[in-house]
DNA sequence: ATACTGATGGCCT
DNA sequence: GGCCATCAGTATA
């Protein structure tokens, strides 16, 4: 049995252009370890949000409690509460005191599948991890990692990955401000985005199983 | 397939 | 008080 040691993604990695930073995480290797049990998945699309320079992200009016984490080191994970009923995921970017950070809104199930679907309550691969949400409910991450050091957490990381063959960028989602940027990333051709099931995939699903809903 | 809506709570003006 | 970096369900067709 052969075996890639893939490596950490450190400090150097996230102290760059948030933008940069966003496209090449595709690919790469999300990992949820608690004691006895560890999940992964492979990323497959993200969003950046910048500063003063951004006005859909959090800190283009400037840094607050919230907001704090995004102005900090790079390579901490910025956790925050929304819609009354969510966590979203994102790793801080750019040098220390300019704000940043890659908002990772879906992922590949790999390891740990059965404990996502014990914690989301769904069957499906493709209802995983395909959706900013659905990921921290999965992976069980939640404000207690707010400002976790990723560099060096055991509890949460990034392995480095293969980058995937094509990319596609796009408007981010769910925002009214800050249209006008394509900084959302993500794999093409993956099933494993957000909205997926809205689009073309279910038809290829019920044409490979012959099952139709 | 698309549209909409309720849940639910913190953040910011 | 209004606005969300959301999700799951329902309605309509």
């Amino acid at each position: 049995m052969s075996r890639v040691a893939l490596s950490r993604l450190g400090r150097s990695f996230f102290a760059r252009y948030t933008p940069l930073v966003a496209k090449d995480l595709l690919g790469c290797v999300l990992v949820r370890r608690f004691d006895s049990k560890t999940m992964s998945g492979r990323i497959v699309e993200v969003e950046a949000y910048r500063g003063r320079d951004d006005p859909a992200s959090h800190a283009f009016r400037g840094i607050t409690d919230r907001t704090r984490v995004m102005f900090g080191e790079p390579g901490h994970a910025y956790v925050y509460f929304t819609y009354g009923n969510h966590f979203c995921l994102n790793v801080t970017t750019e040098v220390q005191g300019e704000p940043g950070a890659v908002l990772i809104r879906a992922a590949e199930p790999m390891r740990g599948v059965e404990e996502m679907r014990r914690r989301r309550g769904r069957e499906r691969l493709t209802d995983l991890l395909s959706g900013p949400g659905k990921l921290t409910k999965a992976l069980g991450i939640d404000l207690a990692l707010n400002d976790e050091d990723m560099v060096t957490s055991k509890k949460l990381f990034v392995l480095a990955g293969k980058k995937p063959a094509g990319v596609i960028s796009s408007t981010r989602i769910g925002l009214s401000a800050g249209r006008d940027f394509e900084w959302r990333y993500s794999v093409e051709g993956s099933r494993f985005v957000s909205g997926a099931r809205t689009h073309n995939y279910r038809v290829r699903d019920a044409v490979s199983t012959g099952v139709v809903g």
